[in-house]
DNA sequence: ATGACCAATGAATCTATAA
DNA sequence: ATTATAGATTCATTGGTCA
């Protein structure tokens, strides 16, 4: 069940204790405000959808607090940005106040904001794993013919630091693309027909995103349980593609009407059951078998010859489990790492033995020792 | 041939006189003293690939423990975000100064230091008229499965101004791109083969870009007999497709030994006539679709019962597209394969699911999805 | 000639754990 | 914090060799 670059048990064992959490509900008020009302190091994951209308009026508040109106336009545009960059830093603070030590943090914008969202995320020290490019299957066509179709936007993922764990489900993302690496480029449609919320036959909010976006982010960077904070909640996609996903929530909006569409909306999700949520594990999660206890269990007996596959390398297997070759020894990496002068050596996939008149590698007898002793 | 959102007379006129510019010339020393010595409001287009800062950590290795040849030279190296961007905003500056009024600035850059650039240039005045994402059609991969393969690039492109006119020639585009409006995420494979410049066998730069990305945004954006302007000019593909297309070009590029490589490269440029313009058609995305993605959108939810034509086996979907029977696990073709103790499995004509109480191959819902969703 | 096979390589912030 | 050890990990393309 681990795939984290983790030990995640220390971060967990500190962890609030999920009582002390407003687990699946959403907060109202400025989502500032009500982050502040959250212990430190308390979620696993922030996904945010920030309002990028630089002139937000409204949305937009002052360093000191004052409101902004973007009605009046003596406001230039060096104000507005300096105004948003203030709000950017604001709910970042307060998000990365509010994620454990270990979590992750995705935001999403256009080119309108996401410059300026990125820019300050790196100086609050977090970093940045990878840019992700949200490919749109259906984008609005530029009507005026005046620039590129606007197609994409764009998803920043960081960690807390430079040094920080984080989670990522590398083997069910590879799964989930066909056997290939998921790559940073994601072809996924915009929201519309019957995931698309409507109240009196209009949408019911501006940019309500895709469930197929939000499900592949949570499917790649939480486990099961890990609690997701959205800031920026709107119609609660995230609220319902993590109940699906059997992972906690919490959302902050300020406007009633919306908190009052997602409530309805998640109240109708089902979570999928146990069987459907279980996803591929990388070999880094399968319990760890030492070469010694193939050895010990008669599947590798002392003595067996081992060779690479090229046969340009031998070896003998001793009672401890270790390897010779004429005067070197060591353990299954540690030789042959030495006989190929590489930097490292998987010696799992690097030797082989024969059996049945066949070649095959040590790593398929330790497969078969899994399957066999599971649980 | 005008399609400028412009009158462009008044610049024009204004435009200082061919003969005072360097044209087809490499400015030696640093971009920024360099840029200096150019007249105001003289140039049509700014092309721009700096550093990215990469801040990379030690030595990566491929699984087959060959090494990987980085990105370490000391043009790229940086001691805190604050220096580069002061070196952002002093050569953004500089190139606004020389661009003139209905100009176009493109910088290309990628998750280290395009938002770090993108907010400057914002600052400094610029209007972004699009973000452009370079998707490669064969990125390296991510040798370690830490992240999402990083397969792209991102470019931006700006006007001098909110209310500045630019050129953008959208007919071009339109048929460039067999009749549909060209869309913000090209995709182009990295520079290799004949096209990548090699020194005593080895690569001449380490990051020469592609010429189809350049003929791109050069058509695009600029018009025959127009200047463009590239301030890190490396190893001259700027001025190379410059030359092709008709364009004048200008460089700045403080090594010696790629001013050589550039000056030779550009000799040998031929300059096309027009009927030839239509050779480096856009390559469209290939339509590939993952099971994976018909999981996420809820075509095949997760806990759906999957089986083969006869019925002899069946398995569930898990949320990552990965299916199950019994103790074994894989995706759509490795469980098809395992299952039947074959060599190989198409996954997508083995697999069936009930529908409307038929039965159907999924690779049926992948055509509904691929028909749907064309690009 | 053709195909099978192998080697090389590209802007990369590229491991996890225990002692 | 540092070090040593176990062990996990790649896609598309080009170009060369050999049957």
């Amino acid at each position: 069940m681990r795939e984290r670059r983790v030990a995640k048990a220390r971060a967990r064992k500190q962890a609030v204790a999920p009582e002390d959490l407003p687990l699946g509900q959403i907060l109202a008020g400025d989502c500032i405000e009500a982050m502040r009302t959250l212990p430190d190091d308390s979620v696993d994951l922030v996904f945010a959808d920030p309002p990028y209308n630089l002139q937000l009026g409204g949305d937009l508040n002052r360093p000191d607090g004052s409101g902004v109106d973007a009605v009046n336009d003596h406001w230039d545009k060096f104000d507005s940005f300096a105004i948003y960059d203030d709000f950017t830093r604001d709910w970042l603070t307060e998000a990365r106040r509010v994620l454990k030590p270990d979590g992750g943090l995705w935001v999403i914008g256009s080119y309108h904001n996401i410059f300026r969202v990125g820019a300050i995320l790196q100086d609050l020290g977090f970093w940045i794993l990878n840019d992700v490019v949200w490919r749109k299957s259906n984008p609005m066509p530029n009507f005026k013919g005046t620039r590129f179709t606007n197609a994409h936007e764009t998803l920043i993922w960081a960690s807390q630091g430079e040094k920080a764990r984080y989670q990522f489900n590398y083997t069910a993302m590879k799964t989930l693309n066909d056997e290939l690496q998921m790559r940073s480029d994601w072809l996924i449609p915009i929201c519309g027909g019957q995931e698309r919320l409507k109240h009196d036959g209009h949408k019911a909010h501006p940019t309500q995103k895709p469930e197929a976006l939000i499900y592949r982010l949570l499917l790649a960077t939480t486990e099961k349980g890990d609690v997701v904070l959205d800031p920026f909640f709107g119609t609660g996609t995230t609220g319902a593609v993590a109940k699906r996903l059997g992972r906690e929530w919490i959302g902050c909006e300020r406007e009633d009407f919306y908190r009052g569409i997602a409530a309805e909306r998640i109240a109708k999700e089902l979570p999928l059951d146990e069987s459907a949520l279980a996803t591929m594990q990388s070999r880094k999660a399968a319990p760890r078998v030492a070469f010694g206890t193939l050895v010990e269990n008669g599947t590798v007996p002392p003595g067996t010859q081992l060779f690479d596959k090229k046969r340009r390398w031998h070896a003998t297997v001793r009672a401890d489990g270790s390897l010779v070759h004429e005067r070197q020894s060591g353990s299954i990496h540690a030789l042959g790492k030495v006989l190929q002068g590489a930097p490292s050596c998987n010696g799992w996939v690097f030797w082989h033995m024969e059996r049945d008149g066949k070649t095959v590698a040590i790593d398929s007898l330790r497969q078969e020792y899994l399957l066999a002793n599971e649980d």
